[in-house]
DNA sequence: AAAACCTTGTGACAAAAGTCACCCTAAGTC
DNA sequence: GACTTAGGGTGACTTTTGTCACAAGGTTTT
């Protein structure tokens, strides 16, 4: 499956990359695979790559002192993991949790290649500055909406993103899943969704969410 | 004042910039003076600058949609502005309020020197990156304070923040400026330093806080 | 000195969120 | 069919945070 696999991925999700480029990684990167809810990366580990998902679904964890996890937002194929850059390129260790929620693939790109891609490669180097540029962009909505907001609206915030995430109206979700993404209780998510349901924008459904609209 | 400044900030501010790159700098950026309460940005402006601070001292805050204001995180000389230079690279606005907080100078390098500074100078690379990776870090903290502590605990990573930038154990601060600051109120503030007092955290007088360790 | 204003303190109350206890029901297992 | 388990509903209560009203000292303005 290997090499064959591999410039399967780099040609079709980085399409905007130059045909060199695009050599150079497959000659280079390495797969890895992923069950369904298996851990990418764990809080305190060191990076020695740079991420880039290929295939399934991550969900990017802030883990807190007590264990907690708060969930801020998905990476999905073609897109790379903001943090192993600015890790790898640091040799800084990862202060965020990972997690596959459907079978994933990743390459990772050896650190050692960072600087040469950044100086040789231009579209390596706007595609390095865009994943920054929008992961703090998503950073900074997460800070709004637990700052501006109450548990409601970061409730609708949360089943939105999930709605464009996985492109679909119904939401394969557990009170609790949700109550723990959030850092809130699963009481307080079911009251919640009891609300929203009554003034119609949602329908409850054991183990899965229809939104309206 | 000029040239002659700008060429003393940079070689004193950024000594770790090759020979030819502050000469570059030094050519191409331009000054500019901001009074203590002045603001550098505001939400929704776009950058064609990106910014480097040289004197005084700026607070970053997150803007809500009713005009709320949430502090961030400080910038101090020698430091980039990471969003100026997502923004400026992307010619996207900027979502965020800067304040000065002392009379502060900053020099604006245009955004069309950015791609050509980044190819030939590895100096330049690595203080970008090193500012992303920095903020993107503080963003971190930030979410951490807010999605897992409660008020009490962010009221004292905030005063030790304060004591950190503004290297004092007397901090001129109101309690309502906290208060917005930590998006609070008041009351609230007031309450929860008391508290600290008792506990022998702090001693309050008016118009500033002595920080007792 | 009087007036106006700013900063802080405080009690009473309201709203939001978390916790505890217990229930019911669907689905799966033996 | 009996049993177990997971998901969800609900009421009562507590804690945390926000809000309102008002008082008491300072500081500045006039």
């Amino acid at each position: 499956m290997n090499s064959s696999s591999i410039s399967n991925y780099i040609n079709t999700l980085f399409p905007q990359f130059e045909p060199a480029l695009r050599e150079k990684l497959i000659e280079q990167v390495t797969i890895k695979d992923f069950k369904a809810g298996e851990h990418l990366m764990q809080t305190g580990q060191y990076f020695r790559s740079t991420v880039l998902i290929v295939e399934g679904r991550v969900k990017l964890y802030r883990e807190g002192t007590d264990g907690n996890e708060f969930f801020m937002y998905y990476l999905q194929p073609g897109e790379a993991c903001a943090l192993s850059m600015i890790c790898a390129a640091k040799q800084e260790s990862s202060k965020i949790m990972g997690k596959a929620i459907e079978d994933s693939t990743i390459l990772m790109v050896p650190i050692t290649l960072m600087d040469d891609l950044m100086k040789q490669y231009p579209s390596w180097y706007y595609f390095v500055m865009e994943t920054y540029r929008s992961r703090f962009e998503e950073l900074l909505l997460v800070i709004d909406s637990i700052a501006f907001n109450g548990l409601d609206q970061r409730l609708s915030f949360y089943l939105q993103k999930q709605q464009e995430q996985l492109q679909t109206n119904e939401l394969q979700l557990t009170h609790q899943e949700i109550a723990s993404d959030l850092n809130s209780s699963r009481e307080v998510i079911s009251r919640l969704l009891k609300k929203m349901e009554q003034k119609g924008e949602i329908k409850l459904y054991r183990n899965f969410i229809e939104l309206k609209k």
